[in-house]
DNA sequence: TCCACGCTTCGATGGAGGTCGAAGCGATCC
DNA sequence: GGATCGCTTCGACCTCCATCGAAGCGTGGA
């Protein structure tokens, strides 16, 4: 009477009975994507079985991936994943001593960090979605579409065939002070970890990180890839992009 | 490098590895509290098996048990398991389709519910709190205390040392219309599930229980442990005890 | 006091899956 | 285009644990 849907639960209970699935789980618990043999490091196993642990996490939907050149880099699928594992964690015997800092350190991530050469977190998609507002940019509404992530899954970037720079976006981009690369593709958007809704990529989105970077909007860690707004950044997001970020 | 507590998380996952492990779970996820024999049927288990199930599970303290005569009842040990529950819920292939339903009373039994003769749940607590803000009880404050949890696992209840009857309380006992039963110890307090906090019960809680029903302030469901609070209630709780039920 | 009942412990059985080396498969570099 | 690198697949081994019957242990009732 009890079959079917309802202890399928112990099948992703299962995924995380392994202490190797766990640390591989951990080690992409602040939203970075990694490399397979990176995670079979973190999670003290062979390449093989690191292989074999995360095809079964992303099998379940518990990690993405994203093929790189021979590189295969892996993420957790989602929030819910994070919530898992904090939810896990909270439950652990020994509650880690390190969780306060590692807990903040998470929370700066999720609120701005880097991506590849672009900015992604609250920030990241805070900043495509104002754009998208000013009418920068034209084509999609800043909500995040699974069926668009399903077919990107493989590169893990989306193409501009859904937003493109509008007139006024043009002028912006001049009197803003971007340098644009030209040999690369201008808009491409990333399906953001934390926030499940696209940040901006591609060459417009680069050229915005530099020049946040140039005029101190933000300073980036040496560290991590987290991310810190400063004063002069926040007041200046507010009044070009209208963006206020939470404390 | 990556030993000790970081991937004690492993050890959670394994309890919830186990699909009649998971099913206990489930059955218990409302908070109810449930002898083993029961636990046992629901998991689709021999006895044998269901105790070692419920032996590990609250060992590594996701149950809490309580023994009543030659029965031993069972409940999530507090609101972590439950929000274990939720995430592996939310993760699970096939989201269940009473998840709604299944959801909403969760819900209620949350907001207020009966647990054995006396009221608990949100409810149960600001009833609580509000009579030791009248005056009414001394010597807690209403707060969850770790300690005294400890203390208190093998029964489940815990004494009086901590609370008293004052003597406003005592007038309060008489005008409010209380039969309180003699043969009883007057006030005890349990350790709320879904709250962390102390609710009302020894005979006291019961009668107060038995007052508000008398009184239809509240209605208890025939199938569940839930309570409403009728309109009457709502208003009453206002005026005697200052409490206000959200919506 | 004896029996019935609820639950736990013990011991034996069987299946699921974590592990790694070796081989296979693309992609990249020189 | 051959060598190297990153990753996956395959096969074999072995440990862990879910399971149940039977026995043991309190509690409650007659």
């Amino acid at each position: 009477m009890t079959q079917g849907g309802d202890a399928d639960i112990a099948t992703i209970g299962a995924l995380v009975a392994d202490p190797g699935r766990c640390r591989i789980l951990l080690a992409l618990g602040d939203g970075r994507a990694l490399p397979a043999a990176r995670l079979a490091a973190e999670a003290g196993v062979s390449a093989a079985t690191a292989s074999s642990h995360l095809g079964r996490l992303t099998n379940a939907g518990l990690l993405a991936v994203e093929a790189h050149g021979r590189h295969r880099y892996y993420r957790l699928a989602g929030p819910a994943v994070a919530r898992l594992i904090e939810a896990l964690q909270q439950l652990a015997p020994t509650t880690p001593i390190r969780s306060l800092r590692q807990d903040t350190r998470a929370q700066a991530l999720r609120s701005a960090r880097t991506c590849y050469d672009h900015l992604a977190g609250h920030l990241g998609v805070e900043l495509m979605s104002a754009m998208i507002d000013r009418g920068d940019l034209t084509g999609g509404d800043g909500t995040f579409d699974p069926s668009h992530a399903q077919q990107d899954k493989r590169t893990g970037y989306g193409h501009d065939v859904d937003y493109t720079l509008t007139e006024s976006g043009t002028s912006f981009v001049a009197s803003f002070g971007l340098r644009v690369p030209a040999h690369r593709r201008l808009i491409r958007y990333c399906v953001d970890w934390s926030e499940q809704r696209h940040h901006l990529a591609g060459a417009l989105g680069r050229s915005l990180l530099d020049r946040f970077t140039e005029t101190d909007w933000i300073r980036r860690s040496d560290t991590s890839r987290a991310v810190h707004v400063t004063e002069t950044g926040q007041k200046g997001l507010h009044e070009t992009f209208g963006i206020t970020l939470g404390r």
